[in-house]
DNA sequence: TGCGAGTGGTGATATTATAACATCCGTGAT
DNA sequence: ATCACGGATGTTATAATATCACCACTCGCA
C-alpha cells in the first residue's frame, strides 16, 4: 500500500467513524495504519511490539481493544485460521468478507456478496460467516 | 449420537485408517470417541481433562498429537473460529468441510462440494478453505 | 460543579499450542 | 537372537494468543 493510498483510507476510517458516532482515537489509528501498512496478516503481539518503541509501552489489552473497535467498525478483519489481522481500506458495516490469502507472498484480497451456500441444511439461519481460502496468487503461481 | 452409531464411526475410522497404512491407536481412538460424543465442538483441553481420570494423564502434546493425526485423516475438523474440534462420522480424503454452527445448541452439520467462489481474484489458485457459518439451527430457531 | 459514559493504563492470569528431548515398542535385516 | 530403525508416546518446559479486574483520566453535559 503506497503512502497516499494509506493517507486516504485512514482519512476515510476517520470518517466512517465520525458517521457511526465513534471515534478513531489516536492509539485506533495507529493500530489501523500498521495493519494497513503491513503486506500481509498481522499478529497482535507484533502490533504490539511496533507500538513499544512510544513512551507509554502498549500492553495486550490496549491492543485487543482496539482491534475490536476497528472489527466492529469494519475496518480489519481477522484471518480466524492464523489468529491474525488484515486491514480494509474499504469499510462496510455488512458481515463478512470472503478472503484469498496467498501462502506464499501473504497477500489478502478481499470479496463480497458470496451468494448463500446450496447445500444449507433446513431451516439453518446464517448470521455470520468466516469465510478463508489458501492457495497461490496469480504472481506466486508458477 | 447414539451409542451405536458411534461404535459404527468407530469402526468405520479404523478401517479408513488401515487403508491408509495408519494406524488407530489407543490414544488416537479414545480422543475421537470424546470428539464424537459432544454434541459440540471441543476444546483441546477439555479432551486433555477427560483425558485424566486414566493411570496415565495425558500432557498437551499427546492430545495435539491425536488431534493432528486425526484431522489429517480427515476424521476431524478444527473449528477455526472457536479454537475447537469435531467429529466427522464419514471421513473424506478430500479438502475441507463447510461447517454450520448453531450458535445457541452448538450443534454442527457438515456439508461438501462447495463449488469454486464466483468472485476469485484472477489466478488465484485454491489449495485448501476455511468455510463456517454460525447462526440457528432450525430447532433453535424461534 | 459533579455526574456518567467512554476510553485507556496496568498487573495478573487464563487459554491455546509447540519445542525439545527421552523412552518405548514392533518390525525387518543381519 | 539381537541390533538398528522408525513411529508413537511420555515429559518438561515454554511460547503464543487472549482476557479479567480494577483504576484513572477526560469530556460533554445536566
Amino acid at each position: 500500500m503506497t503512502r497516499d493510498s494509506l493517507i486516504r483510507a485512514l482519512e476515510a476510517a476517520e470518517s466512517h467513524c465520525a458517521g457511526r458516532g465513534e471515534k478513531l482515537t489516536p492509539v485506533r489509528r495507529r493500530v489501523l495504519e500498521l495493519v494497513l501498512e503491513a503486506d500481509a496478516p498481522v499478529k497482535a503481539y507484533d502490533l504490539l511490539e511496533a507500538l513499544k518503541p512510544g513512551p507509554g509501552a502498549a500492553k495486550p489489552p490496549t491492543v485487543y481493544r482496539a482491534l475490536d473497535f476497528l472489527m466492529a467498525a469494519g475496518l480489519v478483519h481477522k484471518v480466524e485460521a492464523l489468529n491474525a489481522f488484515v486491514g480494509c481500506s474499504h469499510a462496510h458495516d455488512d458481515g463478512g468478507a470472503e478472503l484469498f490469502i496467498c501462502s506464499d507472498c501473504g497477500s489478502v484480497e478481499e470479496r463480497h456478496g458470496a451468494p448463500d451456500p446450496v447445500n444449507m441444511p433446513d431451516g439453518f439461519v446464517i448470521e455470520r460467516s468466516v469465510v478463508e481460502h489458501f492457495g497461490h496468487c496469480a504472481n506466486c503461481r508458477h
